[in-house]
DNA sequence: CTGAAAGCGCTTACAG
DNA sequence: CTGAAAGCGCTTACAG
């Protein structure tokens, strides 16, 4: 049998109001009784019923996470997984307990979202990306619930948010190749629909101009999706038309997808880049360039900061940026 | 503010028993209030408070899953994530949440399990993994908490679990390899703790037996990680003595360190299979056979059977065995 | 068919 | 410093 407040109460001869008070280490309670419901508490293991608890303070101790399961294979990405334990190891020091939910689409994730609020199950929420003027953060933000998302916002305005600067990542990675004699770059990405994916087209664009090279958007290709195939599509449109020395991709996926196309077209010394350092078991031919973004980082931080909001702490920032590490493999 | 039963109740004026029972659909309640009480709930957008109605029902609706953090990196396996969404999947559907919690050891396993337990969090537990003599199983065994493992326990008494049937597909493994002319085929392993490493093992050892082949313990190897730097170490161990033309593995990292070894050492022409079907992205040098376990799969039935269990739906069986793949890339 | 009452296991203002 | 009482938002046996 579950031992609850009374239980105890009655074995140490106090008011359950005594035991819940000592509980909660309120400090007006003598230290003789205080030792006596201790030990107690020890004698019959109770533990508190969380549920109980949850029902007068309105708070449940969850984050709830929405895992959007799109097309975009996204979230098929080796790197979730880091983000999802970042998130938990954190989560778990401050005593919240994660929830997640996938959903298929807009609707469905807007729907999870109402039953996470209004069936008070979590306390609030973290979103695992931002998009261009993100229909589910402007969702969150008109109800007014705490949330904190993975990604830059369009408009950070009041929301906390935790990201690397892709800009900069871009921006370096472009660089270091423009330094290695690469004169000639084009520019793999996914949906452009992500934060992410703008900024990092940013940081390539700016790089080049910085340096006073011409950005030719015909060597700009955006696909569908973050995997093999799509990198490989769009490897292909590139080399119709140009014969560029170096590309760079915004995901390891696509430029492994742009490295096969390269293979089977035999096309030599082209230096590839990706994004998110996935493994490649390095045995297997070569391994490319990469963007280290330290996924664990970024779960870690998306919670720390929801957790403060969540207990009024004063906030210097509302948002967090994590360090990247450039990994570079480029064959010279 | 968020809108509770009494308010429902005023706005249509009936009793707050009657708009419950509206909720739970009782029969005895007339289809015109029925209809009055759905209106108004409709219309000031009522949703039940779950915390509240778990108090009474002593019900949360929430499974709670362990994920060991383990040194093995077992669970940095890419094919976790798919366990992790196929659990969902079918919990979701089913009316339930998924809170989950990564453990750093057996004791901190423990003390989360006892937390998921009396704080009345969570209706039932799932495991990921099964160890020989398993101390979490016993210990979940002892509280007498519903719970579901992925993996065949040792003991299977009374308990539901979800696995493939590793015995047979490591057995029609090495038949194939058999049939393709390999006579000498080594064997690497991860940490034999595991009962799927067990499993596998006999089927390897079962299959050479029955035809005839003798079963040479210094070419089965155990290592103590799932990861590439093992497979590698195993390799050489193994090279050290014999020449193999043929080398299983219970896992693809394995696999892939195993073949880094190969590659290093430019020992060509062995035959190197793995487990998992991990994505290698095959633009690489080259891709190798292995056994795709559908993840996925094993995540939804392991939900499925726990969620029968909590609902006292009749069973005829206390487990659910997944089927494989063979994903045959050898050379021949 | 419907309502008033009790209760799930806690917390906390009120009173002493 | 401690207890009795009310209340969090539901469900459900009891009564009519």
């Amino acid at each position: 049998m579950k031992v609850t407040i009374k239980d105890v109460a009655k074995k140490a001869n106090v008011s359950p109001s005594t035991v819940s008070r000592v509980i909660a280490n309120n400090p007006r309670i003598s230290d003789k009784t205080k030792e006596k419901v201790h030990k107690t508490l020890k004698e019959l293991h109770y533990r508190p019923n969380v549920i109980a608890r949850s029902l007068v303070s309105n708070k449940t101790n969850i984050l709830g996470l929405i895992i959007p399961n799109s097309n975009e294979n996204l979230f098929k990405n080796p790197f979730f997984i880091d983000v999802l334990r970042g998130i938990s190891i954190y989560a778990q020091k401050h005593g919240y307990h994660i929830m997640y939910t996938y959903s298929k689409n807009e609707k469905e994730e807007k729907e999870y979202i109402q039953e996470y609020i209004y069936s008070n199950l979590v306390d609030g929420i973290i979103l695992l990306t931002a998009l261009e003027n993100d229909p589910i953060i402007k969702h969150l933000k008109k109800e007014d619930f705490p949330f904190a998302v993975i990604g830059r916002p369009e408009n950070t305005d009041s929301i906390l948010w935790v990201d690397n600067d892709n800009f900069k990542a871009m921006y370096e990675l472009v660089n270091h190749l423009i330094a290695q004699g690469h004169k000639d770059i084009a520019f793999i990405g996914g949906p452009s629909e992500f934060m992410f994916s703008k900024d990092r087209l940013k940081g390539y664009k700016m790089a080049l101009s910085a340096k006073g090279y011409i950005v030719n958007d015909d060597k700009i290709i955006h696909e569908s999706g973050f995997d093999v195939n799509s990198g490989y599509r769009a490897c292909k449109k590139i080399f119709k038309n140009f014969s560029p020395t170096a590309i760079v991709t915004t995901d390891d996926l696509l430029a492994f997808g742009a490295n096969k196309f390269l293979k089977e077209e035999n096309i030599k010394e082209v230096e590839i880049t990706g994004f998110n350092n996935v493994p490649t078991y390095e045995f297997q031919s070569h391994s490319i360039t990469s963007i280290d973004i330290d996924s664990e980082g970024l779960g870690y931080s998306v919670a720390k900061l929801l957790i403060a909001k969540l207990n009024n702490q004063e906030m210097i920032n509302n948002h967090i940026i994590v360090e990247t590490k450039l990994i570079d493999r480029t064959s010279k």
